[in-house]
DNA sequence: CCCTAACATGAAGTTGGCTTCAACTGTCAG
DNA sequence: CTGACAGTTGAAGCCAACTTCATGTTAGGG
């Protein structure tokens, strides 16, 4: 260790994997905080590399920036998370694994009897209507968990902002 | 039927659950065809709807839009597609499919182990790492399929045009 | 023949998630 | 103390996949 044993950006980067761009942009978001230098540098603590490594998981698995930034708040600010701490957050993320898992499995068993038919017909295919639950009455398809939803959600609801 | 059994491209985004929008988007994008009114409008065939289906269904198991594009070249450019060009099709998506659902399994069962350890470790926890093969050698993680890899992609290769 | 809803085009805007750039400034081994 | 390397900021750029907008044209029922 050097004087400290504070990490600069790049041995962060470096040992996380993430570009260093992208660890300030996280900064920025305040997905992550950072100790500063007198001459303005950051200094990372340790545990940063498991925040980082959340978050590395979290988009695996699909979650966006914001969702991760929401899972992270319920972390402690200030001290090093325990064990439970993450614990708490991975029994969230099994939880959206078995929902994509299930939603991809009744996809492609959908998609057998696709394949028997030959169809992709508009109103009765698994695939392209899971579950026949898009167009049955609510405002647009909200069967994949939002990770693997590619739908008309935006044509649902044109300007989101 | 009007004087023909063409579509306008209101039709099409109507009965596809499209926005208009995006139908003329697609169609600068080649996925789709129309012929043309001796004022300009386009004129869809009825086999547009089927492709729209295809793409919906095809975006919501992830794939881009130039996948899609993929795909659909090796659709009949002329005539209408058979049962068995769309078969072919469709079997290509449950190994996609095949191929997810054993991804965010395998990340599922990695993550159990994180519960038991509490660990998220960089170097070995699953989820973030997943089946250990992100670090093991090669230029980045390339344990999921496309659409669900949300990792290092891009920082590996900056501009993928 | 007219009127209006529907269509056309191209450019620009949007969102998320970063990367790249320019122009500086800090850190620290020697 | 110095020189090279690492770090800083803000603005701008980029990509996908569309949407929105402005402005102008067409289709077709009455």
């Amino acid at each position: 260790m050097r004087t400290t044993d504070l990490l600069t950006v790049g041995e962060i980067a470096r040992r996380s994997g993430f570009a260093e761009s992208a660890v300030r942009y996280y900064e920025g978001l305040g997905l992550l905080s950072a100790a500063r230098t007198a001459g303005g540098q950051r200094r990372f603590e340790r545990s940063t590399l498991r925040r980082l490594a959340f978050i590395r998981a979290a988009r695996n698995v699909g979650l966006s920036l914001n969702e991760v930034a929401e899972a992270l708040s319920s972390l402690p600010a200030g001290r090093t998370p325990t064990r439970a701490d993450w614990s708490r957050l991975s029994r969230a993320w099994r939880q959206r694994l078995d929902d994509q898992i299930e939603a991809l499995t009744a996809l492609r068993d959908g998609l057998d009897s696709c394949i028997g038919c030959g169809c992709l017909s508009l109103q009765r295919c698994a695939i392209s209507n899971p579950a026949d639950i898009a167009r049955g009455g609510g405002p647009g398809a909200v069967y994949l968990p939002t990770g693997l939803r590619r739908d008309d959600s935006r044509l649902a609801s044109p300007s989101p902002r």
